[in-house]
DNA sequence: CGGGTCAGTTGGTAAACCAAACCGACTATC
DNA sequence: GATAGTCGGTTTGGTTTACCAACTGACCCG
């Protein structure tokens, strides 16, 4: 087998739908209430024809939603479906390593909880529940190769 | 002011680092213990030159570190800082989503706590470590626009 | 009718990406 | 000791994508 195919994974699947530029920055303006493109526009600095192009794709792929709230000159808003809700962790993931590992943190959108504090990720075992920080506690795994 | 200033954000910020195509299929494969330019080639599907710039750049954002370990043919390891090990949640993030959302889920490399369990991401408040499972729990606020 | 807003589209250029070939310093096999 | 293969790249050349500025069409305001 001369060359082996890159890794199937979840990762790469969801990297192919979020991870090409600006995409995360769309997700992270709808997340803050920014719903129309010129605000999208603006917020996220993207040229507006890739714009565009992002949230058709975003659209195709199931996390944002495209709802018209002016008939007549047509206007739309952008909404998040649960499965953009979903990608949460990954934007507080992004913001919690940006404030913590950034060479000059810029000042962060808040992400509250009801009670008023900052939320944060926690890598916890599914079951057990116990949280892993630090990674040391982690043991990544490939598929098994048996034999 | 004809046009605002895109949003400054820890958020864009980290994007600028980990954002560029492969890189995160990179940190993946360093996660998973692959260390070698010629593995991480063949895992990710990166091309050879693109995983060049890429890997430099990580370097340079201090979330790889590049070991010699071989002295009279050069041969080099690329391991994960500390800062590269923060980024385990975005990680993690992407894969849950991608297993729970993707249409056709492909099999997923675990990350497994030492108890034998996977691993997963929770948002939770970080004062009160309330899980906020759903997003209808949390506030996010811009900036305050007072008046 | 002129100007402004909004959500794009169009056109031209700069940059990024990609596959494949090449390279230097080895090692392993004949 | 010539040939082949490994490893970590660099170089080449062509394709795709991003980027930016200007433009469009449908409306609203005066």
């Amino acid at each position: 087998m001369p060359d082996t195919k890159p890794r199937a994974c979840p990762i790469a699947g969801t990297l192919d739908l979020v991870g090409e530029r600006w995409a995360l920055l769309v997700l992270r303006e709808v997340f803050m209430g920014v719903r129309r493109f010129a605000d999208i526009q603006a917020n996220t600095g993207a040229p507006r024809d890739v714009l565009t192009k992002r949230l058709r794709s975003l659209e195709a792929g199931g996390v944002l939603e495209r709802h018209r709230y002016l008939e007549r000159p047509p206007r739309f808003e952008y909404h998040l479906t649960a499965a953009g809700q979903a990608l949460e962790p990954v934007l507080i993931g992004l913001r919690e390593w940006g404030m913590r590992y950034l060479p000059d943190p810029p000042p962060a959108p808040r992400f509250i909880h009801t009670c008023g504090a900052d939320v944060v990720t926690r890598v916890v075992c599914a079951e057990c529940g116990q949280p892993l920080e630090g990674g040391g506690l982690v043991s990544v795994l490939e598929e098994a190769h048996p034999g």
